[in-house]
DNA sequence: TCGTATATACCGAGTATTAGGTATTTTTTT
DNA sequence: AAAAAAATACCTAATACTCGGTATATACGA
C-alpha cells in the first residue's frame, strides 16, 4: 500500500473545515494532519507538521490566504498549496500562479474534483479552474418571480440593479438599455426606496448578497 | 434507543454540503436522509422524504435560500427549518422570525454549537445568534502588516478603506477622523489608483471581499 | 373595459465623486 | 541629519448621485 497523502487544512468557516477534513479523511489515501482557522494558526502547525499538499481559504480575518500563502512558500518552498475561495477574479488565478501556487478551485466544486486535484498536486500537476465569466449570465431565467415579489421589485429594476451591480454608471446603463438617463435614475430612486437602503451602495452591497453581479 | 433525528441539508456550496453531510452523519442521534444544491431540489426532495430538522443555506442561486423557506413552510407548517447563512445584518434575523423559521446560526460557528442548537430546535426551542455588531472591530490588530504590503496600502489608507467599506461619505469620514474632507478625497484617490479600480465602488468591493466591512 | 402596475421621461437644486494637479508638515528610515 | 514615506490640505472643472417632485404611455389582470 502506498504511502498516504499528508494534508492540513485553512479555513475560518469551522463548519467548512470540520466537515473538509471528514471528507477528506473518509478517503483511504488521504490523511488529515492538522487543521487551523486562520493564517497564523497555519504557519504555527507548519512548525510542528509537515503536510504534502496544504489546502488553504483566501478571505480569512486574522490573516488572509495570499498572504499566509506567501510566507509558508518562502518558508517552505517544496509544500504544495491548493487555494479554496468563494470569489474569482480574472486577475486572481494569475496572482496564484505567481506566488507558486498549485492549484485554485472555487468553493462550489464537487468532492470529487478536489479528489482528483488533490492527488494531480501531489504528483506535481497544477490545477486552475477559470472562471466562468461568459457562461452563468445570471439571466432572467435564474431569478424566480418569488425573488423579485420577496423584494417587491420588477424585472426591468433587477435588469438595471444587476447593471449597478457590476459598476456601471447611471448613463453608461442608460447607453446600454437605450434609455434616458432620466429612467435609471428613477429605477435607481425607487429601488434604494424599496430595498430600505440609503444609497447607491445599499444597491451594490444588495446585488453582492444576492449573487446578482 | 430513541429514534434519530431526521435531517435534509440545503447548500449549493457543494464541498461544505458534503462536509456538513458526513459531520451530521456521525453524530449518532442525527441521520441524514437528503441533500439538496437549491431551493428547488430541495422542494421537490420534500415530495418524498420528511425530515424533522432542514439545514438551509441563505444566498443560494437558482431558488435564494429564504423563498425557498418561506414555500417550504406553506407547505409543511411543521417542519422545523435552521438557516445558516455567512452574511448575518440587523434586520435579518427579525425576517427569519417573522417567516416561521426556527433558528439561524452564521457560517463560522464550530460544530458544537451546531448540534446542539440541531437538538434545541428538535425539541421546539429557537436559536438566533445574534450579530455582533460592536465585537469584532476588525481593529489594526487583526490587519497584518503583510496585507498592507501586499496591496501597497498605508495604516491610514486602510482605516479610511474601512469606513468606505461601511458606507460612509468623504465628509462623514472626514468629520469622523477629524481631517479635512480634501484629504480624505486624496486617500481614496490614491488607493483607487493603488488598487487599481475603476472607483470609489472597487473599493467597496474589494473591503467586502478582504472582510474590511 | 377599467384600473393598477410598470416603464418611461423630465426638472431643479443640492451633494458627492472623480481626475487632473500642487504643496506642506510630520513621521520614519537610513 | 538627510532622505524617503506618509499624512495632510487645497484647487478646478467635470461628472455622478440624491431627493423632492410630476407626468405619460403601455401592458396586464379582474
Amino acid at each position: 500500500m502506498e504511502p498516504k497523502i499528508k494534508i492540513i487544512v485553512v479555513d475560518d468557516h469551522k463548519l467548512f473545515l470540520e466537515g473538509l477534513c471528514v471528507l477528506l479523511s473518509k478517503q483511504k489515501n488521504f490523511e488529515v494532519i492538522g487543521k487551523a482557522s486562520n493564517g497564523k494558526e497555519a504557519l504555527h502547525l507548519l512548525n510542528s507538521f509537515q503536510p504534502d499538499v496544504l489546502i488553504m481559504d483566501l478571505n480569512m480575518p486574522i490573516m488572509d490566504g495570499q498572504i499566509a500563502s506567501e510566507k509558508v512558500i518562502n518558508l517552505y518552498p517544496f509544500l504544495k498549496i491548493l487555494v479554496l475561495s468563494m470569489y474569482n477574479t480574472v486577475t486572481l488565478n494569475a496572482d496564484l500562479k505567481k506566488l507558486g501556487i498549485k492549484g485554485y478551485l472555487p468553493k462550489d466544486t464537487d468532492s470529487e474534483l478536489l479528489f482528483s486535484v488533490i492527488n494531480d498536486i501531489y504528483d506535481g500537476k497544477t490545477y486552475f479552474k477559470q472562471p466562468l465569466e461568459p457562461c452563468l449570465p445570471k439571466n432572467e431565467f435564474t431569478l424566480s418571480d418569488g425573488f423579485l415579489k420577496k423584494h417587491n421589485l420588477t424585472h426591468r429594476e433587477v435588469e438595471i440593479l444587476k447593471l449597478i451591480g457590476n459598476n456601471f454608471s447611471s448613463s453608461q446603463i442608460a447607453t446600454k438599455l437605450y434609455i434616458s438617463i432620466f429612467t435609471v435614475d428613477t429605477h435607481r430612486k425607487n429601488m434604494i426606496q424599496k430595498l430600505n437602503v440609503d444609497n447607491k451602495n445599499g444597491l451594490l452591497n444588495f446585488a453582492k448578497e444576492n449573487n446578482l453581479s
